[in-house]
DNA sequence: CAGTGAATGTGCATTTTTTCACAATCTGAA
DNA sequence: TTCAGATTGTGAAAAAATGCACATTCACTG
């Protein structure tokens, strides 16, 4: 139960969120069980892609029957380790920013904005909506310290992307989401996602061109 | 040259949307040449990795010396189709809406938004600061056509992306990229990217609990 | 114009990921 | 208590992706 002994494929982690979703779904809907083959199909995937990616963390199915929707959620929150709360801090306070601290599933989710930062100083001191107020870059270490800040999410423009990584990794920030379209480079010790749009739209501009029998999924 | 006979690997195709970030600026740094050591460097990949996936649409590299920073820029775009105009459509101008169409990146590569839409009849007629207005949703397939739009991006609420998702497809777009948590579902021959940052942020979560000896990129 | 150094392009081995297929096992009914 | 029906968990096969290693080819030098 819970054994998780060798390693675990990257894309079984991806995966793992994706089921999370439609099991929330159905959870809200009352449905009491779902098969591997139903979920599955909620996914875009192969049954026994589902089955294999949860059998890499213990045995949450009843043979015969399939997956209780709160028990699996459960589960799969407890190996995501979403069943706590993270702290974000974010820099860079521009219209990306600002949506994101913005968005409310964030924090249903457990992922709290603990500080926002910026380095233009008409912007430092503005409180936001969500009850943040602006913090200079300067204050960035003590603050990721102080408010225990496990990730930090980086929008500022893609020349200061990588200086603002190092800042946060020198403050001790453990891991990085970054929306600026470049890879930045950190420590091993810490863990960097990127998201880059520009990516997916290239993804699809190219599919386009040559869309014949294209899957739809990815 | 330019051959592309049997079908390429979709990590190939992302990663070429990644080199062409470094190459980019290295254009504009003067830098004329680059290995395929160096550019695999600066996108964090293997440098076998690098010659691979190029060599899937021909031979760009000279033998002794690299690739031609210019010329292999061009190569990539011309074989994502990065290297014409793509007209999108943005539907539900709520936060994050109104910061894609703000964006100056995408117009820069080409991906120019024609029109916008929005359910709230408070919203609809306002102007943006893009230029755009923003249109009811009852305007979708009229101006779909009309502009010739190629690619639909979703960012309303998760509850409504579905409906969205199907008067788009509806309308003859053939490409989705939505933002919204779910896997939105499309006939065969609509290509979908999705974007769901909790994935992403829950990867962070899962590794940093377990950060031992993880890998730092990708 | 031959020789050197360097980096490509690529066949092949390796590794990783996906899928198949079926024995194991559980529920519920008779 | 046994049986039927269903679906899991999982070895083993297949497919996909990655990385190695080197022959090939080019630029440049003297
Ligand atoms: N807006 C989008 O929809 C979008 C989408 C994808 C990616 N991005 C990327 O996200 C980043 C931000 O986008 P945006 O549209 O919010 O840009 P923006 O210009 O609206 O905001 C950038 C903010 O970063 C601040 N900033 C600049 N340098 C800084 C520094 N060194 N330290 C701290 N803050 C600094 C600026 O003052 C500004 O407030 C860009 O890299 C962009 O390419 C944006
Ligand atoms: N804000 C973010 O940073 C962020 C990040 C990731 C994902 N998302 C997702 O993107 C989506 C939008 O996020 P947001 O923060 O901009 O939300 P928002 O509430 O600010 O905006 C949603 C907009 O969609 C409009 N809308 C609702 N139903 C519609 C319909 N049927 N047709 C057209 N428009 C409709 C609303 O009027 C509103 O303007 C959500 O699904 C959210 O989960 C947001």
């Amino acid at each position: 139960m819970m054994s998780e002994s060798g390693k675990v494929p990257a894309p079984t982690i991806e995966r793992l969120a994706i089921y999370s979703r439609p099991l929330e779904d159905l959870l809200e809907s009352g449905t009491p069980v779902v098969s591997s083959e139903r979920l599955a199909i909620l996914c875009g995937v192969n049954p026994a892609q589902v089955r294999k990616d949860l059998a890499y963390f213990g045995e949450f199915g009843v043979r015969g029957l399939g997956y209780e929707v709160r028990e699996l959620l459960r589960a799969i929150r407890t190996i995501l380790a979403t069943d706590r709360v993270w702290h974000l801090c974010i820099v860079g306070m521009g219209n990306l920013g600002r949506a994101l601290v913005e968005n409310e599933n964030f924090k249903k989710r457990g992922y709290l904005f603990a500080a926002a930062f910026d380095v233009d100083n008409r912007k430092v001191g503005e409180r936001l909506r969500c009850g943040l107020a602006i913090e200079p870059i300067a204050k960035i270490k003590e603050l990721v310290g102080r408010l225990n800040v496990d990730i930090g999410v980086i929008t500022t423009p893609q020349e200061d992307a990588q200086r603002v990584a190092d800042l946060l990794t020198d403050a001790g920030v453990k891991s990085l989401l970054n929306f600026a379209p470049l890879q930045v480079r950190a420590p091993a010790s810490c863990f960097v996602e990127h998201v880059d749009l520009g990516v997916k739209l290239e993804n699809l501009a190219y599919h386009l061109t040559r869309l014949r029998g294209a899957k739809p999924h990815k």
